[in-house]
DNA sequence: CGAGACGTTGCTACG
DNA sequence: GCGTAGCAACGTCTC
């Protein structure tokens, strides 16, 4: 038989999926994604048709996992079962990401912070426990999945791969080039949508090409969220022999080199699909909760219970399904009669989630400033000592550094607290490029999620999305505001924890003597304030006026030389951040600038066909 | 085209 | 303790 293959699309089970389809004779199968009446005719021809080939031969299915670590609501999972003598289930352990990097800043590779290695491991060995329940298992390799994976294909005589659809570019990248291999194969790619509730491609379909911008304008567009399909086969097919593939045991973080761990606290979330169902289940529980979360309202300092679900770092992986999630609060909304609205409910949580892959999916280099169309050019400083005192907890203002240790100890901060150290690089207080920030986040956090961080990090630092600059969270008051007393930075800050609360927030202004008996001197036991912050955040405010009105003038490109003359400008304006103790005084000048104007969509339209 | 409303989560002062 | 006004003032969307 002669197979050709071509990219369709066609729904499977009411879910779209983006699929490799396998062609008779280049008899191809074109669906329009318009008409949903025809796809479920053609989607039937298609099936038949797949049967009839796939009755004369023993069909072999690889399921690569990657993210995506559930059985529960797993489209890939279904289709590689799809009349399968044999279904290997398969996940690549990528030294890339876990081997141990001494020279990085804290435990971990240089691209994973060892929270979120323990946390996939974790996963993958539930995932395991509940593949044995089936009569299968995880097989583990190791090395590179993009030459593994062919070689398995060929090995194991695999007829159907079958993935998760990923739409971040390190793994379009990765994906393209194993289902490139897999075609040539002749082998089928199944890659359906399931990470998210939502299709990113289809998003940008109907809002005309480029992604909506505006949470509004993105929650106008989505239709029906899908639901989720059942869970998986009760029995999976294991073959016996795996012809020599050099398959290997989970290790453990020992194993993997990470063996003088000496740290005294460890992230309280542990992986897994089992623990994701559990505490999805615990979130819920508690009705009225769920129907009155309002995001804003949720305390950042609340640590012994946090404020929040937690369920993100199991929405990275997939250890829980969002449409799972999404349908479940569904459900509890529908028996309330009152219930909070997006953006702010857990719903909205989710809906921005998907906000935020949409547009990553859309925007070329989205986790840039140069090259971006949507992210406002900005002068950022490339200051790696202020870089460094952040990312270690040693600004000197506790608020701040108490959220950097929790999210050095745990992977884990509140959104809020996110929030506050992201505004403080950046815009508010230290000036410092956002990617900068962005990698430090991406590295710690065990639900560090690629779309959803760089959005964040261009929003926390008004360089799109957001704009209102002149809101700057303030390091002295934000965290006080929940936690007058302190507890938040008492423990996370141990040098802290006899500090009287009426300095626990701004202990250098302690007397001397309420120092030393607190024995903490500020200094020499825990740092002086690297900026005075009412300075600080004053000249911060400038500088973005300065460089909106740049980006306005050169409508969003403004050319090397145009951020270096406004650095240069800038940086004659700036005072002394060394002994902020010794508050300056600011001498300001309101230079006006004349610019002229230009819309900002048509701009951006221009601009991002400029980049395709 | 221009005006006005609005935007997940700012701050301080004041009643 | 909580809600509100004033602060200064961005871009986007709608009418």
């Amino acid at each position: 038989m002669n197979f050709s293959a071509v990219i369709t699309t066609l729904p499977l089970s009411s879910q779209h999926l983006r699929v490799y389809c396998y062609v008779v004779h280049d008899q191809s199968v074109s669906i329009s994604g318009a008409r949903a009446h025809t796809h479920r005719e053609k989607e039937h021809t298609q099936r038949k048709k797949e049967r009839e080939i796939f009755c004369f031969m023993d069909i072999h299915s690889l399921l690569w996992f990657r993210k995506g670590l559930r059985l529960h609501d797993n489209p890939a999972l279904h289709k590689a079962c799809e009349g399968a003598k044999y279904v290997y289930p398969v996940f690549v352990l990528d030294p890339w990401f876990l081997a141990p990097d001494l020279s990085a800043p804290s435990p971990g590779s240089s691209r994973v912070g060892v929270n979120r290695i323990r946390f996939l491991l974790q996963s993958l060995k539930d995932l395991d426990h509940g593949l044995q329940a089936r009569g299968s298992r995880l097989l583990l390799l190791k090395g590179d999945p993009t030459s593994i994976i062919p070689e398995l294909l060929k090995k194991w005589n695999i007829r159907r791969l079958c993935f998760e659809f990923d739409t971040e570019p390190y793994a379009q990248a990765r994906d393209n080039k194993v289902k490139e291999a897999a075609l040539k194969l002749g082998v089928g790619v199944f890659s359906p949508i399931s990470h998210t509730i939502f299709d990113p491609q289809e998003t940008i379909r109907k809002n005309g090409g480029t992604p909506p911008l505006t949470y509004q304008s993105f929650c106008k567009l989505i239709g029906k969220a899908p639901v989720p399909i059942g869970d998986a086969p009760s029995s999976i097919p294991l073959p016996e022999d795996f012809n020599g593939a050099k398959l290997v045991d989970l290790p453990s973080l020992n194993d993997l080199g990470y063996n003088n761990l000496e740290q005294e606290e460890y992230t309280p979330f542990p992986g897994g699909e089992s623990e994701a169902l559990t505490r999805l289940e615990q979130s819920l529980k508690d009705k009225n909760w769920v129907v009155e979360f309002e995001k804003p309202k949720g305390d950042p300092t609340a640590f012994i219970k946090p404020a929040t679900t937690v369920l993100s770092p199991y929405l990275k992986f997939g250890c829980l399904s969002a449409r799972l999630f999404y349908t479940r609060l569904k459900e509890i909304y529908s028996q309330s009669k009152t219930y909070t609205k997006p953006p702010v409910s857990l719903e909205g949580q989710l809906l921005w989630r998907e906000f935020f892959y949409t547009a990553s999916y859309g925007t070329p280099n989205f986790d840039r400033m140069t090259g971006n169309p949507i992210c406002k050019q900005i002068p950022w400083k490339d200051d790696d000592h202020l870089l460094d005192l952040w990312r270690e907890g040693r600004t000197g203002f506790p608020w701040i550094d108490a959220a950097m240790v929790q999210l050095r100890k745990w992977g884990w901060m509140h959104h809020l607290a996110r929030h506050a150290v992201a505004c403080f690089l950046t815009r508010g207080d230290l000036f410092v490029y956002w990617e900068k920030g962005r990698d430090v986040f991406d590295r710690l956090l065990i639900d560090s999620d690629w779309a959803i961080n760089n959005g964040n990090w261009m929003w926390l630092s008004a360089s799109s999305f957001f704009y209102q600059y002149h809101r700057i969270y303030s390091p002295l008051t934000f965290g006080k505001k929940y936690d007058p007393q302190g507890k938040f930075v008492r423990h996370f800050l141990p040098v802290l924890k006899d500090m009287p609360s009426a300095y626990i927030y701004e202990p250098w202004t302690a007397p001397l003597e309420v120092q030393r008996k607190a024995r903490c001197i500020i200094g020499r036991d825990y740092p002086k304030p690297v900026v005075d912050h009412s300075v600080a955040s004053k000249q911060c405010m400038e500088m973005m006026k300065a460089a909106y009105a740049l980006d306005k003038e050169t409508e969003g490109q403004p050319s090397l030389e145009d951020i270096d003359a406004l650095k240069k400008k800038l940086q004659g304006k700036q005072l002394q951040t060394k002994d902020a103790t010794a508050a300056g005084q600011t001498k300001r000048k309101n230079e006006k600038e004349s610019s002229s104007s230009s819309g900002r969509s048509t701009k951006q339209q221009r601009k991002m066909t400029d980049y395709k």
